[in-house]
DNA sequence: CTAGTGTTCAAGTGATTAATTGAATAATAA
DNA sequence: TTATTATTCAATTAATCACTTGAACACTAG
């Protein structure tokens, strides 16, 4: 009894494990962070075809990590739980800690140049106020619409050369996108960092910003 | 290339997630969490045969979760990481938010009757200096012979009886063990309750109270 | 050197997995 | 009712998994 008891919780803990295991799924999740959406809608996001995305949903709602509700004849998923976010974060510190891998790939992103620390969420949330900040949101527009941070620009990582000219040479530029896991953001700063403007990367994405209670804006709530 | 650079990342992230995800090596993990150990000490305490624990080792070697060095001809493993048991004890967390199992698995531990919250470690360690607390320590004579919380007694779950009559029944009981996977203290406190003692378990085990840089008596350092 | 101990490797089995395809099911609109 | 859209199910494939068995390897003691 004792001793089933102890496996059985062990088994349930691996599943939650397990379901963080693929990394389809820790797409969908990322996808969930930024906003509930359809099985359709998550496919086309994620590059998996439906049926296969609607198998994984199914696999991470058995873990207890989303729920649906239907809305007319669409199911709608979202996460049940924000801590979901907090296991993925603590997933990348151990991956970048323990494999050289990870850090490898990083720098890859970053160019060759040389990039500055992430600026903490508290710190850009102290400056919002002073307005001393340029902040990009490196996200697709239906992401950025379902909320972002107040005073943020939208512009995609494609979209980004349209948007350079319009950015003051001088000011602190910050730019954000979906959480650790995205690598948006790194892009962004080293494009932007190439051209001899000066960015940063912001700790985490909008959903961690979300979480730390900070103040997000949504185009229609 | 950026799409290949970010499936290279979630699938070193998945990686990590897939070490976790399955209970066997959960249990080892949490084994090593105690005192570093050789393959053959292993597969005796989590009940695996010596060369299944050998692929389980070396799967999570893969991971970068483990390391080993060689003793004579005897491979000892170490956790490379402490932020492991971080994340171990946050599946754990979410395990218990979103699968119901969980909990009715810990309130079958306890035996029907109703068990106090688990003490903090900080709250712990500020009584312990005043000695007002009787500290007991579930696990087999070795692992607290690795390092213990000072002033504790040793007692194996099924060495309880022994123990319980030389227990002033009017002082305050804690039970641990190995962490939060670990349902010995569970069983203890409940046993210890049967009886009229006041029990309660502390929150974690050895692994996350050594983490928090508080003080470890050890047999032979 | 040989014998003994502890660990790893290699091959094989049964179970589980991700992904594909196409059919079945819900809910809505005409 | 039928048609449409969105999702899930069922059957299939190839790959991977945990575990077992028995042999191979590494190191130590004699």
């Amino acid at each position: 009894m004792s001793s089933s008891a102890k496996s059985a919780l062990l088994e349930e803990y691996a599943l939650i494990a397990h379901a963080l295991s693929a990394p389809a799924r820790l797409m969908i999740l990322e996808q969930l962070a930024q906003m509930e959406r359809g099985v359709e809608a998550l496919a086309g996001k994620t590059g998996l075809t439906t049926a296969n995305c609607s198998q994984h949903l199914q696999q991470l709602r058995r873990a207890g990590l989303v729920a649906s509700r239907r809305d007319g004849n669409a199911v709608i998923y979202r996460l049940t739980d924000a801590r979901t976010l907090e296991l993925m974060e603590l997933l990348r510190i151990v991956a970048e800690r323990n494999r050289a891998e990870v850090e490898h790939i990083l720098r890859g992103l970053a160019g060759g140049g040389e990039t500055p620390e992430a600026i903490s969420r508290d710190v850009l949330a102290a400056r919002l106020s002073e307005g001393s900040v340029t902040i990009l949101d490196i996200r697709p527009a239906d992401e950025y619409a379902a909320g972002h941070i107040p005073g943020a620009l939208n512009a995609a990582l494609t979209d980004l050369d349209r948007i350079i000219p319009s950015l003051d040479p001088d000011a602190e530029i910050v730019a954000y996108c979906r959480g650790p896991y995205c690598i948006y953001a790194h892009q962004a700063v080293a494009a932007l960092r190439k051209r001899g403007l000066n960015a940063r990367r912001l700790e985490g994405g909008l959903p961690e910003w979300r979480e730390d209670g900070l103040p997000v804006l949504a185009e229609r709530p």
